[in-house]
DNA sequence: GAAGATTGATTGCGATCACAACTATTTCGG
DNA sequence: CCGAAATAGTTGTGATCGCAATCAATCTTC
């Protein structure tokens, strides 16, 4: 490093209130799915599997994407299993394989929620933005990301 | 609500590359600050008591400020307080209220450590991003933290 | 100025999650 | 093929953090 090149006052700006507002929001959608009892975990997982083929999913992918440890997830399956939205399913070819499932009350429960926690978003983030805002966290989000997987 | 509002394709891109990312970078920023011996939460407590009058805060407004419970922020503590980075301080005037006050150890591991981490946050997110890009993520945040706190 | 409400901080407890160690299965190198 | 390495998942343990309860000090109200 020749010399520590400090942020300026503008990138000083995002970065603080990308962050603490990031702790703030992340909050506030919790308390919009809790009614449900839901946590934005189990949330992110039943929304995740829901995408996927058979609405099924390998339990290490489903980690990956969750950014969770592999045994974070079978914590958090816990709780799912047990609610019974999620069914565990042994991999008849490759017995080593799990697939978390989603059972038909998950998906239920889901369609439930996804247009409330959606109107969450809306209302605690995305209608508060301009469309070039919009543009720009994504296309700024999508850099960092690829820099992150390399 | 008279109907689900979706989100539209760029809105669903920003959304979720923004709560994905954000995961990955917040580990990321831990991964630098780990050789120290700090947390990201240890080096957010002593970089927002350092910017305070006389380097020292009400423990309670340092919880607010961290978005930490009180009990968060009284476990927290128990961290940097054994590694003497802080000190707990008692208020003689008002006896309910300690202050948390970086000693000198904590203000030289800060002046080390502080110009590292700025320069992952540059290398891992500012340097990615256009002008443009920076200015939006402030004005962005800024109006979603304004709403969050109403 | 005393009772009750409020504020500041800590403690017990439970939930979440990661790391390391482990088991079980599959794949690969020779 | 057979042993080693890789892959999938779970379990023990410890760290972090929030909620509810608690204690102590201060403020408010009558």
């Amino acid at each position: 490093m020749a010399g520590p090149k400090w942020l300026d006052p503008e990138e000083m700006k995002a970065w603080r209130l990308y962050i603490t507002t990031s702790v703030d929001l992340m909050k506030a959608l919790e308390d919009d799915v809790r009614p449900f009892g839901l946590t934005m975990g189990d949330y992110q997982l039943l929304a995740m599997i829901s995408e996927a083929p058979d609405r099924r999913l390998r339990m290490c992918d489903l980690a990956d994407q969750l950014r969770l440890s592999r045994s974070g997830l079978t914590r958090r399956m816990d709780g799912v299993l047990s609610n019974a939205w999620v069914a565990r399913v042994q991999d008849q070819g490759d017995r080593r394989v799990a697939y978390a499932e989603l059972t038909t009350k998950g998906w239920n429960l889901l369609r439930k929620v996804a247009p409330i926690h959606l109107a969450s978003v809306r209302r605690l983030m995305i209608d508060h933005l301009t469309r070039v805002e919009v543009k720009a966290i994504g296309s700024a989000f999508e850099k960092i990301s690829k820099n992150l997987q390399s």
